[in-house]
RNA sequence: GCCCCCAUCGUCCAGCGGCCUAGGACUCCGCCCUUUCAAGGCGGCAACGGGGAUUCGAAUUCCCCUGGGGGCACCA
């Protein structure tokens, strides 16, 4: 018997029959099975019938996916399985997002998954880096890998399972022994190509039935594949793409089990969905073209396919699928950059969702959640361009309280001087917190901001200089700031700015003229945080000494 | 080559037959504010790929073309 698990994971799932049906149906050509489901007004995607959602406004879209308890649909239980192949990247991080949304919108589990069948190009380096990245974004998960508990949620771990279906698949004809070799699929592929047919293996190449269980039985090494009914075709909707149909003509007889024993990855994946009780399969698009295979083994096992939802991808900025020459891809490279995770998530999420009601498409978890709707995503692929997110992890990051904004840049700021603060001067730079956070769009641009306040200047910025300081004013300000300030009392940002204005009317200069070559002299540049709290910060003597510089390097 | 998906400003998204002289966000450009840089405010540039068809009426429906993307492994 197919259906049973050997290694269930926490939670015992019902009996298939109970699930909420997916809409995948196989059917032979002029049988047309009925897609039983529980609640055929949510997931059919834009390309259904219109399921007549009411009126525009009123909040109608929130009705549209408002979940209604005590139907016959168990629930929700969604995945994220990545290939440890290789470190987490954007797209991945957003295939994940979306999945968390979708669980926590429906009241459901979101299990994570390691997919590593791949055994040669995985690592448990690029696994570690995936927990931690879905962690760091709180993107956390239910159920799976790392949690413990009942099953590893590792494929690596569930061979004998995998083996066994495959048996039992091979005992019930879905399934055969196949010894086509490489070159001679090969040449199959290559005279199709050129006769201009379906490429697709129809395991034409095979010996006889009986040739082929006295070879398997001497031991002959073969692989497994799964036996595609042709003719006929596999029709289902994705939530997001619509209906789909498939013939089966289009598709091969794929390996199932390697000849090493080992599960490929449809065998794996499609067992591993059944048992965990996968009900919506939410991954990218590059896999819409496999799921007629995924389908077709559910079946063959006893199951009830999930429902489909097949996401965009993501391109880079020349509309080509994203990759690693198009820069940054892995999301370690953001959080050192100094992305917040909120930022991401909500840039992720605006990717292929109009995710915000609001117009400046800021919009925080927990409303994403709230608005959260599968049949609502865009069918393009979207471009990741950098620029938006930009913007938006300031947004993020003036909108963090200012203790929240010391304890993320300390370290940064402590690395960048090779020394830690002093109490006092965390103080000090606690005081110029709100000011600096309007100026940053990530985090490491904080002690470029900063950094002259607490270590003796190291030259001045040459455009800067000649900009400002090479100008007849430049002497008078200093000369005259110098004798403003020195004896200054009290040393504080009012009595600087009362000071220094008294200082620009007396000489008769412009603030523009007459306070830029302050600021160089002090900072080293045109482009600092505001002057006067910046002088307060660097305290009397400081302040006076760098004047004193800057002068005598006019001179 | 075969199969599949997609097609609105540079980018992301809205638009679901009349409310569209197509809306918002990012970017860019002006102006305002201003001691610099930001932030903020105001304004501007900028798109329905092409052709047919249906309809009184199409960005919205259908077909074709073109363009882009994905898949066609004992990779996932």
């Amino acid at each position: 018997m197919l259906g049973q698990r050997r290694d269930p994971p926490r939670g015992q799932h019902r009996r298939h029959g109970l699930r909420c049906r997916g809409a995948g149906v196989v059917r032979v050509v002029g049988h047309d099975a009925a897609a039983g489901r529980c609640d055929p007004h949510r997931y059919t995607g834009r390309r259904g019938p219109h399921d007549g959602g009411g009126p525009r406004g009123g909040g109608d879209r929130r009705n549209r996916r408002a979940h209604e308890p005590g139907g016959e649909c168990m629930s929700v239980r969604v995945r994220f399985a990545p290939s440890p192949t290789g470190f987490l990247h954007v797209g991945a991080a957003r295939t994940a997002l979306y999945n968390y949304l979708f669980a926590r919108a429906e009241g459901g589990v979101f299990i994570l998954r390691s997919d590593d069948t791949d055994t040669a190009r995985s690592s448990q380096e690029y696994q570690d880096d995936i927990l931690e990245h879905l962690r760091w974004l709180g993107l956390e998960w239910d159920e799976g890998y790392g949690l413990g508990g009942p099953g590893t949620f590792r494929q690596s771990d569930r061979y004998e399972r995998y083996a066994q279906v495959a048996a039992e698949l091979v005992e019930s004809g879905a399934a055969y022994y196949s010894f086509v070799t490489p070159d001679q699929l090969d040449q199959f592929k290559q005279d199709a190509r050129t006769a201009g047919t379906s490429p697709a293996y129809d395991g034409s190449l095979e010996p006889e039935p009986a040739e082929a269980g006295r070879r398997q039985s001497e031991g002959e090494s073969a692989v497994v594949r799964f036996r595609v009914p042709r003719p006929g075709e596999t029709v289902f909707t994705d939530v997001v793409r619509g209906d789909m149909r498939f013939e089966h003509a289009q598709v091969d007889d794929f390996v199932i089990l390697r000849s090493d024993g080992r599960p490929t990855y449809h065998l794996a994946s499609t067992v591993d969905d059944v048992d965990y009780g996968i009900t919506h399969v939410i991954r990218g698009e590059d896999l819409l073209s496999s799921t007629p295979k995924h389908i077709l083994l559910t079946e063959a096992m006893g199951g009830v396919p999930a429902t489909y939802a097949h996401l965009s991808l993501l391109m880079g900025p020349d509309g080509k699928k994203l990759s690693k020459r198009h820069g940054d891809t892995a999301m370690a490279a953001y959080r050192e950059a100094g992305y917040l995770p909120e930022a991401v998530n909500n840039y992720l999420a605006l990717l292929g969702w109009s995710a915000s009601e609001d117009d400046d498409d800021v919009v925080s978890m927990a409303d994403m959640i709230a608005r959260f709707d599968l049949g609502a995503l865009s069918r393009n692929p979207a471009v990741f361009d950098t620029k938006k997110l930009d913007w938006m992890n300031g947004v993020y990051i003036r909108n963090l309280d200012d203790e929240a904004f010391v304890a993320m840049t300390l370290p940064d700021l402590e690395r960048s001087l090779g020394r830690s603060l002093s109490a006092e001067e965390v103080e000090r730079f606690r005081d110029l917190v709100p000011l600096v956070k309007e100026r940053t769009k990530v985090l490491p641009e904080v002690s470029e901001q900063v950094l002259f306040l607490f270590r003796p200047l190291d030259g001045y910025d040459e455009a800067s200089w000649e900009k400002v300081m090479e100008t007849p004013e430049a002497a008078v300000a200093l000369d005259g700031a110098i004798e403003a300030l020195t004896d200054l009392d009290p040393w504080t940002t009012e009595a600087i700015d009362g000071a220094l204005r008294d200082m620009l009317e007396s000489e008769g200069l412009s603030a523009r003229k007459g306070l830029q070559p302050l600021r160089v002299a002090v900072s080293g540049s045109t482009v600092s945080p505001p002057l006067f709290e910046s002088l307060e910060v660097l305290g009397r003597d400081e302040t006076i000494a760098r004047l004193r510089a800057a002068r005598a390097e006019l001179a």
